[in-house]
RNA sequence: GCGAUGUUGGUGAAGUGGUUAACACGGUAGAUUGUGGUUCUAUUAUGCGUCGGUUCGACUCCGAUACGUCGCCCCA
């Protein structure tokens, strides 16, 4: 048997009407927030990822799925979605456009060679947003103000909003210095892991899961002291927007996230259900000031996040969240032999084009089993088409919760069905 | 990349080195050839992830591989 590659999955049934449902509240939103939808390649040159996120990312330096095409160009499945909507934004130059900023979001798969676990896949969808060409903390707010909207419009009450600001260029060169004099003398004491980030990434030793008790993390320099003053307000302001959205948060100085291109306010969403597993940080994002000016536009303040649909949606079950959807169907329509069939099928197109959910028999199913299979559907009504009805033009209507039989007229069933399952049905 | 664990029908699953792979649900047909969601009867895996090995014989033992699940790393 061929099977989906590794860390796959399908879509259908339930799961597909759960996406289509989330689906729809992300864009209904996101025209709220007055955001344009934009939609770029999903493989783009390896450079883009290389300059963009970073050579030091895991998620360039080890996860990338890459290919040379037939054109000998060296092409990368992209593992997130930043880089590309900023290369989209430069190419298209929109940089010069009037209406600035620009507010733009996306969703789509992000491919990443991993290894999968719970709420861990390779090929992964990211509901993400940018806003490029400014530096207002506003707009910090916002932007975690869209995934947090999107979690209450959903249900979810388990989360938690964490914040820190990893300072501009100049305040990030300082506390870098000042962590790798502190952890020079100490580099033995460190995990191996550390050693390599005291080489490649120094802020990352900060969110060492391992080394996280040893004493010189608890005495390691705090990056809040070394922001400039620039920084330090643009982070007090961000904070004081978000008191004005009412979105409850929690200023960690240990949050570090782990792509190079963030600058200023970086922010984590996570999952705060008991039980959730390792992998609970549902949304990521922050600022990334020098990313455009990196990937070869001028230079221009930007700040986004994304949000992993998967775990979203592992969130949902495990709030045991039920999204609101109209399970089931209007109407099943039954012929009772083949000779009903073709009237059947007439009927049920011409209900569908009213406005009702039909489906029909499609194997020639007794009367019994084909009850049988209008429950399954939970079908509202059961129409029975035999000899009789087809020639009277008199359709028997069965009531499939209350067991009520009607004998309506073909041409007020239409009438009938409104009445019945009144607003319902748009 | 490292570690743990699993893989039996449409589904949930039991099971043993040896002729017919339990049970339940579901499906199909019938008892009731136009009315169901109760009951009864029959039927429903020549096959136990894949490939190789051990054996007189393996679904059951061994090895490899694929995929799943869960950790680490990292990330959404």
């Amino acid at each position: 048997m061929i099977q989906k590659p590794k860390g796959t999955y399908d879509v259908n049934g339930e799961y597909g009407k759960k996406i289509l449902y989330i689906e729809k509240i992300i864009s209904a939103l996101m025209e709220k927030y007055n955001y344009q939808y934009f939609r770029t390649p999903i493989f783009e040159a390896s450079e883009l990822f290389h300059r963009g996120v970073g050579e030091s990312t895991d998620i360039v330096s080890k996860e990338t799925y890459n290919f040379v095409d037939r054109g000998k160009r060296d092409m990368t499945l992209r593992p997130e979605g930043t880089a590309g909507i900023v290369r989209s934004f430069i190419e298209n130059k929109m940089y010069g456009d009037a209406t600035q900023p620009i507010k733009a979001w996306y969703y789509g798969p992000m491919y990443r060679y991993e290894q999968p676990q719970s709420g861990r896949f390779r090929e992964f969808y990211q509901f993400g947003v940018e806003v490029l060409g400014t530096n207002d903390p506003i707009s910090d707010a916002e932007i975690i103000s869209i995934p947090v909207t999107l979690y209450r419009l959903l249900g979810l009450k388990e989360i938690k909003v964490k914040i820190n600001s990893l300072g501009d260029s100049e305040s990030r060169a300082t506390y870098r210095d000042a962590l790798v004099n502190h952890f020079k003398p100490h580099l033995g004491i460190l995990c191996e892991d550390c050693q390599k980030r005291y080489e490649v990434n120094p802020l990352r030793i900060l969110d060492c899961k391992v080394d996280a008790d040893k004493e010189i993390m608890q005495h390691a320099p705090v990056m809040i002291d070394y922001l400039n003053e620039e920084s330090k307000n643009h982070f007090k302001q961000v904070q004081a927007y978000l008191d004005v959205l009412e979105i409850d948060y929690e200023v960690n100085p240990n949050l570090v996230r782990g792509l190079d291109y963030y600058t200023n306010t970086v922010f984590e969403v996570e999952a705060a259900v008991e039980g959730f597993g390792s992998q609970n940080v549902l949304c990521g994002g922050g600022r990334y000031n020098n990313l455009v000016e990196t990937i070869g536009g001028p230079a221009v303040p930007a700040t986004g996040f994304a949000i992993g649909m998967e775990r979203l949606i592992t969130a949902l079950d495990f709030e045991k969240i039920t999204l609101e959807e109209d399970n089931g169907i209007d109407v099943y329509v039954i012929p009772v032999t083949e000779a009903e069939k073709s009237y059947a099928l007439y009927l049920t197109q011409t209900l569908r084009l009213n406005g009702f959910k039909v489906d029909m028999d499609y194997l020639d199913r007794n009367v019994k089993s084909n009850f049988k299979q209008a429950d399954r559907l939970n079908a509202k009504f059961a129409i029975i088409i035999g000899e009789e009805e087809m020639k009277n033009k008199e359709l028997t209507i069965k009531n499939n919760i209350t067991h009520e039989e009607f004998k309506i007229e073909e041409i007020y069933v239409v009438n009938f069905l409104d009445e019945k399952l009144g607003e319902e049905h748009v």
